[in-house]
RNA sequence: GGAGGGAUGGCCGAGUGGUUCAAGGCGCCUGUCUUGAAAACAGGUGUGGGGCAACCCACCGUGGGUUCGAAUCCCACUCCUUCCGCCA
Protein backbone atom coordinates (compact mmCIF):
# COMPACT_ATOMS: atom_id res chain seq x y z
CA UNK A 1 0.00 0.00 0.00
CA UNK A 2 1.25 3.66 -0.58
CA UNK A 3 1.36 6.15 1.44
CA UNK A 4 -1.72 8.52 1.61
CA UNK A 5 0.45 11.46 1.97
CA UNK A 6 2.89 10.76 -1.00
CA UNK A 7 -0.45 10.39 -3.28
CA UNK A 8 -1.93 13.52 -2.25
CA UNK A 9 1.31 15.33 -2.36
CA UNK A 10 2.78 13.92 -5.42
CA UNK A 11 0.07 12.09 -7.49
CA UNK A 12 1.57 12.67 -11.08
CA UNK A 13 4.28 10.58 -9.53
CA UNK A 14 2.18 7.62 -9.24
CA UNK A 15 -0.08 7.99 -12.61
CA UNK A 16 3.06 7.88 -14.13
CA UNK A 17 4.32 4.81 -12.17
CA UNK A 18 1.05 3.04 -13.30
CA UNK A 19 1.44 3.82 -16.92
CA UNK A 20 4.67 2.26 -16.89
CA UNK A 21 2.45 -0.74 -15.56
CA UNK A 22 0.55 -0.40 -18.48
CA UNK A 23 -2.90 0.72 -16.03
CA UNK A 24 -5.34 3.60 -16.10
CA UNK A 25 -4.34 5.75 -13.52
CA UNK A 26 -7.97 7.23 -13.31
CA UNK A 27 -7.23 5.46 -9.67
CA UNK A 28 -5.48 8.35 -8.50
CA UNK A 29 -7.89 10.64 -8.86
CA UNK A 30 -10.49 8.59 -7.23
CA UNK A 31 -8.18 8.17 -3.85
CA UNK A 32 -7.57 12.35 -4.16
CA UNK A 33 -11.31 12.98 -4.07
CA UNK A 34 -11.95 10.30 -1.10
CA UNK A 35 -9.14 11.47 0.98
CA UNK A 36 -10.34 15.06 0.31
CA UNK A 37 -13.46 13.56 1.85
CA UNK A 38 -12.55 12.15 4.86
CA UNK A 39 -10.99 14.95 5.92
CA UNK A 40 -13.12 17.32 5.72
CA UNK A 41 -15.36 14.40 7.88
CA UNK A 42 -12.40 14.53 10.15
CA UNK A 43 -12.18 18.19 10.94
CA UNK A 44 -16.04 18.34 11.42
CA UNK A 45 -16.32 15.13 13.93
CA UNK A 46 -13.11 16.51 16.05
CA UNK A 47 -14.77 20.18 16.68
CA UNK A 48 -17.78 18.35 17.62
CA UNK A 49 -15.92 15.40 19.62
CA UNK A 50 -13.82 18.58 21.30
CA UNK A 51 -16.70 20.25 22.30
CA UNK A 52 -18.54 17.28 23.69
CA UNK A 53 -15.45 16.52 25.64
CA UNK A 54 -15.31 20.31 27.41
CA UNK A 55 -18.99 20.35 28.02
CA UNK A 56 -19.30 17.53 29.44
CA UNK A 57 -16.14 18.19 32.06
CA UNK A 58 -18.59 21.26 33.05
CA UNK A 59 -21.02 19.27 33.65
CA UNK A 60 -19.26 16.98 36.05
CA UNK A 61 -18.93 20.27 38.35
CA UNK A 62 -22.26 22.02 37.54
CA UNK A 63 -24.83 21.97 40.48
CA UNK A 64 -27.68 23.95 39.83
CA UNK A 65 -30.14 21.05 38.03
CA UNK A 66 -32.00 23.03 35.53
CA UNK A 67 -28.83 24.40 34.22
CA UNK A 68 -27.55 21.14 34.21
CA UNK A 69 -30.02 19.68 32.47
CA UNK A 70 -30.03 22.10 29.56
CA UNK A 71 -26.70 21.20 28.74
CA UNK A 72 -27.28 17.65 29.26
CA UNK A 73 -30.06 17.96 26.79
CA UNK A 74 -27.74 19.92 24.32
CA UNK A 75 -24.78 17.42 24.24
CA UNK A 76 -27.80 14.62 23.47
CA UNK A 77 -28.26 16.47 20.43
CA UNK A 78 -24.56 16.55 19.67
CA UNK A 79 -24.13 12.94 20.54
CA UNK A 80 -26.38 12.33 17.57
CA UNK A 81 -24.37 14.41 15.39
CA UNK A 82 -21.52 12.42 16.50
CA UNK A 83 -23.26 9.48 15.63
CA UNK A 84 -23.84 9.88 12.34
CA UNK A 85 -20.35 11.54 11.48
CA UNK A 86 -19.09 8.86 12.51
CA UNK A 87 -21.01 6.27 10.81
CA UNK A 88 -19.94 8.31 7.39
CA UNK A 89 -16.51 8.81 8.36
CA UNK A 90 -15.82 5.60 8.92
CA UNK A 91 -17.30 4.53 5.21
CA UNK A 92 -15.32 7.31 3.75
CA UNK A 93 -12.21 5.75 5.73
CA UNK A 94 -13.34 2.35 4.50
CA UNK A 95 -13.86 3.54 0.61
CA UNK A 96 -10.25 5.43 1.02
CA UNK A 97 -8.36 2.01 2.33
CA UNK A 98 -9.93 -0.12 -0.46
CA UNK A 99 -9.04 2.58 -2.90
CA UNK A 100 -5.80 2.66 -1.71
CA UNK A 101 -4.96 -0.76 -1.74
CA UNK A 102 -5.40 -1.40 -5.55
CA UNK A 103 -2.87 1.29 -6.03
CA UNK A 104 0.09 -0.69 -7.34
CA UNK A 105 3.79 0.27 -6.07
CA UNK A 106 6.49 2.21 -7.93
CA UNK A 107 8.26 0.74 -9.82
CA UNK A 108 12.22 1.12 -9.17
CA UNK A 109 13.76 3.99 -11.74
CA UNK A 110 15.82 1.43 -13.59
CA UNK A 111 13.36 -0.97 -13.90
CA UNK A 112 12.53 -1.19 -17.86
CA UNK A 113 9.06 -0.15 -19.14
CA UNK A 114 7.87 -2.84 -20.99
CA UNK A 115 4.11 -4.51 -21.85
CA UNK A 116 4.43 -8.31 -20.35
CA UNK A 117 7.35 -10.82 -19.87
CA UNK A 118 8.50 -11.02 -23.41
CA UNK A 119 10.39 -7.26 -22.19
CA UNK A 120 12.14 -8.60 -19.55
CA UNK A 121 16.22 -7.99 -20.11
CA UNK A 122 18.54 -10.93 -19.30
CA UNK A 123 21.44 -9.45 -17.00
CA UNK A 124 23.60 -12.53 -17.29
CA UNK A 125 23.52 -16.38 -17.81
CA UNK A 126 25.85 -18.78 -15.81
CA UNK A 127 26.83 -21.81 -17.44
CA UNK A 128 25.81 -23.58 -21.20
CA UNK A 129 23.56 -26.25 -22.04
CA UNK A 130 24.59 -29.43 -21.68
CA UNK A 131 24.84 -31.09 -25.30
CA UNK A 132 22.83 -34.80 -25.80
CA UNK A 133 24.85 -37.23 -27.87
CA UNK A 134 20.85 -39.23 -27.39
CA UNK A 135 17.67 -38.16 -27.32
CA UNK A 136 16.82 -35.62 -24.70
CA UNK A 137 13.48 -37.13 -23.19
CA UNK A 138 11.23 -34.40 -21.48
CA UNK A 139 10.58 -35.00 -17.44
CA UNK A 140 6.61 -36.53 -18.14
CA UNK A 141 8.53 -38.95 -19.95
CA UNK A 142 11.00 -39.74 -17.91
CA UNK A 143 9.01 -39.43 -14.61
CA UNK A 144 6.20 -42.37 -16.07
CA UNK A 145 9.12 -43.95 -17.09
CA UNK A 146 10.85 -44.65 -14.12
CA UNK A 147 7.53 -45.02 -11.82
CA UNK A 148 8.40 -41.39 -10.11
CA UNK A 149 6.12 -39.61 -11.35
CA UNK A 150 2.29 -40.33 -11.38
CA UNK A 151 -0.02 -38.47 -13.17
CA UNK A 152 -3.17 -40.80 -12.64
CA UNK A 153 -2.97 -41.15 -9.10
CA UNK A 154 -3.43 -36.86 -8.85
CA UNK A 155 -6.22 -36.90 -11.49
CA UNK A 156 -8.02 -39.64 -9.19
CA UNK A 157 -7.53 -38.40 -6.31
CA UNK A 158 -7.76 -34.34 -7.19
CA UNK A 159 -8.29 -33.92 -10.97
CA UNK A 160 -5.90 -32.42 -13.48
CA UNK A 161 -3.08 -29.92 -12.34
CA UNK A 162 -2.21 -32.56 -9.75
CA UNK A 163 0.27 -35.43 -9.37
CA UNK A 164 2.16 -38.15 -7.13
CA UNK A 165 5.71 -38.09 -6.49
CA UNK A 166 6.64 -41.71 -5.98
CA UNK A 167 9.18 -43.84 -4.31
CA UNK A 168 12.86 -41.94 -5.10
CA UNK A 169 10.79 -39.50 -6.76
CA UNK A 170 9.25 -37.74 -3.35
CA UNK A 171 12.43 -38.67 -1.73
CA UNK A 172 14.65 -36.68 -4.65
CA UNK A 173 12.14 -33.56 -4.09
CA UNK A 174 12.20 -33.96 0.21
CA UNK A 175 15.80 -34.64 -0.01
CA UNK A 176 15.72 -30.72 -2.30
CA UNK A 177 13.96 -28.92 0.21
CA UNK A 178 16.13 -30.39 2.85
CA UNK A 179 19.11 -29.34 1.29
CA UNK A 180 18.04 -25.86 -0.13
CA UNK A 181 17.19 -25.44 3.66
CA UNK A 182 19.94 -26.48 4.86
CA UNK A 183 21.96 -24.16 2.45
CA UNK A 184 19.77 -21.23 2.92
CA UNK A 185 20.39 -21.23 7.31
CA UNK A 186 24.10 -21.32 6.07
CA UNK A 187 23.40 -18.29 4.04
CA UNK A 188 22.38 -16.86 7.29
CA UNK A 189 18.94 -17.38 7.35
CA UNK A 190 16.66 -18.45 10.41
CA UNK A 191 14.43 -21.70 9.53
CA UNK A 192 10.64 -21.09 10.11
CA UNK A 193 8.16 -23.63 9.87
CA UNK A 194 4.52 -21.73 10.17
CA UNK A 195 1.02 -22.31 9.64
CA UNK A 196 -0.15 -23.27 5.92
CA UNK A 197 -3.22 -21.74 6.33
CA UNK A 198 -3.84 -18.06 7.55
CA UNK A 199 -6.29 -15.16 8.94
CA UNK A 200 -7.57 -12.83 5.42
CA UNK A 201 -5.72 -9.95 7.78
CA UNK A 202 -2.16 -11.93 6.74
CA UNK A 203 -3.20 -11.74 3.33
CA UNK A 204 -4.01 -8.19 3.26
CA UNK A 205 -0.88 -7.58 4.71
CA UNK A 206 1.16 -8.91 2.21
CA UNK A 207 -0.78 -7.43 -0.42
CA UNK A 208 -2.09 -10.82 -1.61
CA UNK A 209 -6.07 -9.60 -0.61
CA UNK A 210 -8.40 -7.78 -1.94
CA UNK A 211 -6.84 -7.75 -5.11
CA UNK A 212 -6.13 -11.58 -5.52
CA UNK A 213 -8.84 -13.14 -3.82
CA UNK A 214 -9.66 -14.98 -6.84
CA UNK A 215 -6.48 -16.99 -6.82
CA UNK A 216 -6.62 -18.30 -3.11
CA UNK A 217 -8.19 -20.93 -1.57
CA UNK A 218 -10.58 -20.90 1.66
CA UNK A 219 -12.43 -22.45 4.36
CA UNK A 220 -15.99 -21.94 3.73
CA UNK A 221 -16.68 -22.21 7.74
CA UNK A 222 -13.98 -20.32 8.90
CA UNK A 223 -11.49 -17.26 8.17
CA UNK A 224 -8.80 -19.87 6.76
CA UNK A 225 -6.68 -19.32 3.70
CA UNK A 226 -4.26 -21.42 2.30
CA UNK A 227 -1.36 -19.68 1.72
CA UNK A 228 0.38 -19.03 -2.07
CA UNK A 229 3.41 -18.89 -0.72
CA UNK A 230 5.59 -18.80 2.13
CA UNK A 231 6.07 -14.86 1.73
CA UNK A 232 2.22 -14.43 3.22
CA UNK A 233 2.97 -15.82 6.81
CA UNK A 234 6.29 -14.90 6.88
CA UNK A 235 5.29 -10.99 6.30
CA UNK A 236 2.52 -11.88 9.06
CA UNK A 237 5.15 -12.81 11.75
CA UNK A 238 6.04 -9.25 12.70
CA UNK A 239 2.27 -7.51 11.81
CA UNK A 240 1.96 -4.95 13.69
CA UNK A 241 4.99 -4.25 15.57
CA UNK A 242 7.96 -2.24 15.81
CA UNK A 243 11.21 -3.78 15.41
CA UNK A 244 14.49 -2.56 17.20
CA UNK A 245 16.88 -1.16 14.42
CA UNK A 246 19.89 -3.41 15.90
CA UNK A 247 17.90 -6.42 15.05
CA UNK A 248 17.98 -5.38 11.31
CA UNK A 249 18.11 -7.18 8.48
CA UNK A 250 15.98 -9.71 9.92
CA UNK A 251 16.40 -12.77 6.86
CA UNK A 252 14.35 -16.17 7.47
CA UNK A 253 13.60 -18.98 5.35
CA UNK A 254 10.70 -21.31 5.11
CA UNK A 255 9.18 -24.65 3.45
CA UNK A 256 5.95 -24.60 2.92
CA UNK A 257 3.34 -26.18 0.06
CA UNK A 258 1.53 -23.44 -1.92
CA UNK A 259 -2.15 -23.44 -2.99
CA UNK A 260 -3.08 -21.09 -5.65
CA UNK A 261 -5.98 -21.19 -8.19
CA UNK A 262 -4.72 -20.26 -11.11
CA UNK A 263 -7.17 -18.94 -13.85
CA UNK A 264 -5.10 -21.23 -16.45
CA UNK A 265 -6.06 -21.51 -19.98
CA UNK A 266 -6.58 -24.73 -20.92
CA UNK A 267 -4.63 -26.30 -23.06
CA UNK A 268 -1.27 -24.24 -21.71
CA UNK A 269 1.38 -25.93 -19.59
CA UNK A 270 -0.83 -28.85 -19.12
CA UNK A 271 2.23 -31.57 -19.66
CA UNK A 272 4.53 -32.50 -16.87
CA UNK A 273 4.54 -30.73 -13.63
CA UNK A 274 5.50 -27.46 -14.18
CA UNK A 275 2.34 -25.67 -13.27
CA UNK A 276 -0.43 -26.91 -10.40
CA UNK A 277 -2.84 -25.69 -7.75
CA UNK A 278 -0.52 -27.50 -5.14
CA UNK A 279 3.77 -27.40 -4.73
CA UNK A 280 5.95 -26.82 -2.54
CA UNK A 281 8.77 -23.55 -2.43
CA UNK A 282 11.69 -23.08 -0.15
CA UNK A 283 11.48 -19.13 0.42
CA UNK A 284 13.59 -16.41 1.70
CA UNK A 285 12.67 -13.23 3.58
CA UNK A 286 14.35 -10.06 4.75
CA UNK A 287 13.15 -6.96 6.99
CA UNK A 288 15.46 -4.49 6.64
CA UNK A 289 16.03 -0.85 6.69
CA UNK A 290 15.09 1.03 3.96
CA UNK A 291 18.87 2.28 2.94
CA UNK A 292 19.73 -1.67 2.98
CA UNK A 293 17.17 -2.83 1.01
CA UNK A 294 19.14 -3.21 -2.70
CA UNK A 295 21.96 -4.36 -1.19
CA UNK A 296 19.96 -7.18 0.57
CA UNK A 297 18.27 -7.57 -2.84
CA UNK A 298 21.48 -8.20 -4.26
CA UNK A 299 22.48 -10.86 -1.84
CA UNK A 300 19.24 -12.45 -2.10
CA UNK A 301 19.45 -13.02 -5.79
CA UNK A 302 23.77 -14.36 -4.65
CA UNK A 303 21.44 -17.03 -2.97
CA UNK A 304 19.35 -18.14 -5.26
CA UNK A 305 22.07 -18.71 -7.61
CA UNK A 306 24.68 -20.13 -5.60
CA UNK A 307 21.52 -22.77 -4.84
CA UNK A 308 21.16 -23.05 -8.93
CA UNK A 309 25.13 -22.99 -9.42
CA UNK A 310 25.49 -25.97 -6.81
CA UNK A 311 22.74 -28.03 -8.14
CA UNK A 312 24.93 -27.92 -11.46
CA UNK A 313 22.12 -26.26 -13.36
CA UNK A 314 22.22 -23.68 -16.41
CA UNK A 315 20.77 -20.62 -15.46
CA UNK A 316 19.97 -16.98 -16.27
CA UNK A 317 19.17 -13.48 -14.39
CA UNK A 318 16.50 -11.61 -15.40
CA UNK A 319 14.97 -8.11 -14.46
CA UNK A 320 11.62 -8.12 -14.90
CA UNK A 321 9.81 -5.35 -16.91
CA UNK A 322 7.13 -2.57 -15.52
CA UNK A 323 4.79 -4.93 -17.75
CA UNK A 324 5.64 -8.22 -15.52
CA UNK A 325 6.51 -6.79 -12.36
CA UNK A 326 3.73 -8.31 -9.78
CA UNK A 327 1.35 -5.46 -8.02
CA UNK A 328 3.56 -5.15 -4.71
CA UNK A 329 7.25 -5.16 -6.37
CA UNK A 330 9.20 -2.29 -6.67
CA UNK A 331 11.93 -4.09 -8.50
CA UNK A 332 12.07 -8.17 -9.30
CA UNK A 333 14.58 -10.48 -10.57
CA UNK A 334 13.68 -13.76 -12.04
CA UNK A 335 15.84 -17.32 -12.22
CA UNK A 336 15.12 -19.46 -14.97
CA UNK A 337 16.83 -22.44 -15.29
CA UNK A 338 17.33 -24.59 -18.82
CA UNK A 339 15.30 -27.60 -19.16
CA UNK A 340 16.62 -29.26 -22.16
CA UNK A 341 13.66 -31.90 -22.28
CA UNK A 342 10.88 -29.19 -21.95
CA UNK A 343 13.23 -27.08 -24.37
CA UNK A 344 12.55 -23.81 -22.29
CA UNK A 345 13.72 -21.85 -19.61
CA UNK A 346 11.75 -22.59 -16.54
CA UNK A 347 11.13 -19.85 -13.77
CA UNK A 348 13.04 -21.09 -10.81
CA UNK A 349 12.81 -17.94 -8.56
CA UNK A 350 11.10 -14.50 -8.34
CA UNK A 351 13.09 -12.14 -6.43
CA UNK A 352 11.59 -8.60 -5.20
CA UNK A 353 12.67 -6.01 -3.60
CA UNK A 354 9.00 -4.93 -2.08
CA UNK A 355 10.60 -1.54 -0.32
CA UNK A 356 8.22 -0.36 2.17
CA UNK A 357 4.51 -1.38 0.03
CA UNK A 358 3.86 -4.09 2.54
CA UNK A 359 5.33 -3.23 5.89
CA UNK A 360 2.73 -0.24 5.23
CA UNK A 361 0.16 -2.66 4.75
CA UNK A 362 1.49 -5.16 7.46
CA UNK A 363 2.30 -2.06 9.51
CA UNK A 364 5.53 -3.50 10.36
CA UNK A 365 8.35 -0.64 11.43
CA UNK A 366 11.54 -0.67 13.10
CA UNK A 367 12.54 2.29 15.55
CA UNK A 368 15.85 3.99 14.72
CA UNK A 369 18.69 3.87 16.96
CA UNK A 370 18.85 7.83 17.47
CA UNK A 371 15.25 7.62 19.36
CA UNK A 372 13.32 8.83 16.44
CA UNK A 373 10.28 7.94 15.30
CA UNK A 374 9.44 4.69 13.90
CA UNK A 375 9.43 4.71 10.40
CA UNK A 376 8.39 1.54 8.07
CA UNK A 377 11.08 -1.23 7.28
CA UNK A 378 11.57 -2.97 4.04
CA UNK A 379 10.44 -6.27 3.09
CA UNK A 380 12.53 -8.38 0.53
CA UNK A 381 11.48 -12.02 -0.61
CA UNK A 382 12.52 -14.42 -3.27
CA UNK A 383 11.98 -18.08 -3.84
CA UNK A 384 14.95 -20.09 -2.85
CA UNK A 385 13.57 -22.52 -5.13
CA UNK A 386 10.03 -23.46 -6.06
CA UNK A 387 10.53 -27.32 -6.28
CA UNK A 388 8.66 -28.78 -9.30
CA UNK A 389 10.46 -26.78 -11.64
CA UNK A 390 13.93 -27.15 -10.14
CA UNK A 391 12.94 -30.91 -10.02
CA UNK A 392 11.98 -31.08 -13.85
CA UNK A 393 15.51 -29.23 -14.32
CA UNK A 394 17.37 -31.94 -12.30
CA UNK A 395 15.81 -34.98 -13.67
CA UNK A 396 16.00 -33.41 -17.56
CA UNK A 397 19.59 -32.19 -16.85
CA UNK A 398 20.62 -35.27 -15.29
CA UNK A 399 19.25 -37.96 -17.34
CA UNK A 400 21.19 -40.50 -19.15
CA UNK A 401 21.20 -42.52 -22.65
CA UNK A 402 19.60 -45.47 -20.52
CA UNK A 403 16.62 -43.30 -19.52
CA UNK A 404 18.01 -43.20 -15.59
CA UNK A 405 18.83 -40.09 -13.72
CA UNK A 406 21.87 -39.74 -11.60
CA UNK A 407 21.55 -37.71 -8.47
CA UNK A 408 23.50 -34.26 -8.34
CA UNK A 409 26.55 -34.19 -6.33
CA UNK A 410 25.14 -32.30 -3.48
CA UNK A 411 21.83 -33.80 -3.05
CA UNK A 412 23.77 -37.42 -2.45
CA UNK A 413 24.08 -37.23 1.31
CA UNK A 414 19.90 -36.81 1.48
CA UNK A 415 19.08 -40.10 -0.66
CA UNK A 416 20.04 -42.88 1.57
CA UNK A 417 22.98 -44.28 -0.83
CA UNK A 418 21.06 -43.96 -3.47
CA UNK A 419 23.40 -42.43 -6.65
CA UNK A 420 20.67 -43.25 -9.70
CA UNK A 421 17.68 -43.40 -10.11
CA UNK A 422 16.44 -46.19 -12.05
CA UNK A 423 13.21 -48.00 -13.80
C1' G B 1 -16.80 -29.90 23.53
C1' G B 2 -17.94 -28.36 29.13
C1' A B 3 -16.76 -25.20 33.60
C1' G B 4 -13.78 -21.34 35.86
C1' G B 5 -10.02 -17.24 35.71
C1' G B 6 -7.79 -13.52 32.76
C1' A B 7 -6.36 -9.59 28.67
C1' U B 8 -4.43 -2.02 30.94
C1' G B 9 1.52 1.97 28.08
C1' G B 10 8.66 -1.40 26.50
C1' C B 11 7.80 -4.55 31.18
C1' C B 12 5.25 -5.21 36.13
C1' G B 13 0.87 -3.40 38.05
C1' A B 14 -3.36 0.02 40.35
C1' G B 15 -7.83 1.58 38.66
C1' U B 16 -16.13 -0.60 38.98
C1' G B 17 -19.19 6.12 35.77
C1' G B 18 -16.87 12.50 35.84
C1' U B 19 -13.17 16.80 39.74
C1' U B 20 -5.33 13.79 37.13
C1' C B 21 -9.56 9.93 30.63
C1' A B 22 -4.23 5.75 33.40
C1' A B 23 -1.58 5.96 40.11
C1' G B 24 2.86 3.60 41.49
C1' G B 25 7.23 0.74 40.31
C1' C B 26 10.97 -1.11 36.76
C1' G B 27 13.48 0.03 32.32
C1' C B 28 15.17 3.94 29.00
C1' C B 29 16.75 9.30 27.84
C1' U B 30 18.46 14.19 29.65
C1' G B 31 20.31 17.17 33.58
C1' U B 32 22.56 18.04 38.69
C1' C B 33 26.25 15.88 41.78
C1' U B 34 31.09 12.87 40.89
C1' U B 35 38.07 12.35 38.68
C1' G B 36 34.79 8.47 36.15
C1' A B 37 30.85 5.20 37.17
C1' A B 38 27.13 3.74 40.59
C1' A B 39 23.71 5.77 43.99
C1' A B 40 20.66 9.93 45.02
C1' C B 41 17.76 13.96 43.20
C1' A B 42 14.98 16.72 39.15
C1' G B 43 12.71 16.51 34.46
C1' G B 44 11.32 13.64 30.32
C1' U B 45 9.86 8.98 28.02
C1' G B 46 3.44 5.21 23.62
C1' U B 47 0.96 4.83 18.62
C1' G B 48 -1.99 6.82 14.83
C1' G B 49 -4.83 10.84 12.65
C1' G B 50 -6.31 16.18 11.58
C1' G B 51 -4.30 21.32 11.54
C1' C B 52 0.62 26.25 8.64
C1' A B 53 0.67 26.51 13.91
C1' A B 54 -1.14 26.92 18.88
C1' C B 55 -3.55 22.79 19.51
C1' C B 56 -7.27 19.11 18.83
C1' C B 57 -9.13 13.93 18.16
C1' A B 58 -8.80 8.58 18.74
C1' C B 59 -6.69 4.22 21.08
C1' C B 60 -6.88 0.31 28.19
C1' G B 61 -7.81 -7.63 23.55
C1' U B 62 -11.72 -6.92 19.10
C1' G B 63 -16.65 -5.32 17.57
C1' G B 64 -21.32 -3.41 19.07
C1' G B 65 -24.56 -1.08 22.95
C1' U B 66 -26.15 2.12 27.37
C1' U B 67 -24.86 7.36 28.99
C1' C B 68 -24.30 14.41 28.65
C1' G B 69 -19.73 11.54 29.89
C1' A B 70 -17.04 4.50 29.66
C1' A B 71 -10.57 1.40 30.99
C1' U B 72 -14.83 1.20 34.45
C1' C B 73 -21.77 -0.89 33.08
C1' C B 74 -24.30 -4.42 29.20
C1' C B 75 -23.95 -7.92 24.78
C1' A B 76 -21.13 -10.75 21.27
C1' C B 77 -16.47 -12.44 19.71
C1' U B 78 -11.04 -13.54 19.81
C1' C B 79 -6.87 -15.06 22.32
C1' C B 80 -4.29 -16.81 26.84
C1' U B 81 -4.68 -19.88 31.15
C1' U B 82 -6.55 -23.83 34.89
C1' C B 83 -9.51 -28.23 35.38
C1' C B 84 -12.63 -32.10 32.91
C1' G B 85 -13.77 -34.76 28.34
C1' C B 86 -12.14 -36.28 23.42
C1' C B 87 -8.16 -37.00 20.07
C1' A B 88 -3.17 -37.94 15.84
Amino acid sequence: MLDIKLIRENPELIRESMHKRQMDPSQVDEVLRLDEKRRALILDVEVKRSERNSVSKEISRMKDPDERNIKIEAMRLLGDEISALDEKLRAAEQALTAAVAVIPNIPDDDVPIGVDDKDNIVIRQVGTPRSFDFEVKPHWDLGTALGIIDFEGGVKLSGSRFYVLSGVGARLQRALISWMLDQHIRQGYLEKYTPWMVHAEVLFGAGQLPKFEENLYHDHLEDFWMVPTAEVPLTGLHMGEILDESELPINYTAYTACFRREKMSAGRDVRGIKRGHQFDKVEMYKFCLPAQSKDEHQKMIADAEQTCAELGLTYRVLLQSTGDLSFGAHKTYDIEVWAPGCQEWLEVSSISNIGDFQARRANIKYRPADGGKPEFVHTLNGSGLGLPRTLIAVLENYQQADGSVVIPEVLKPFMGGIEVIRA
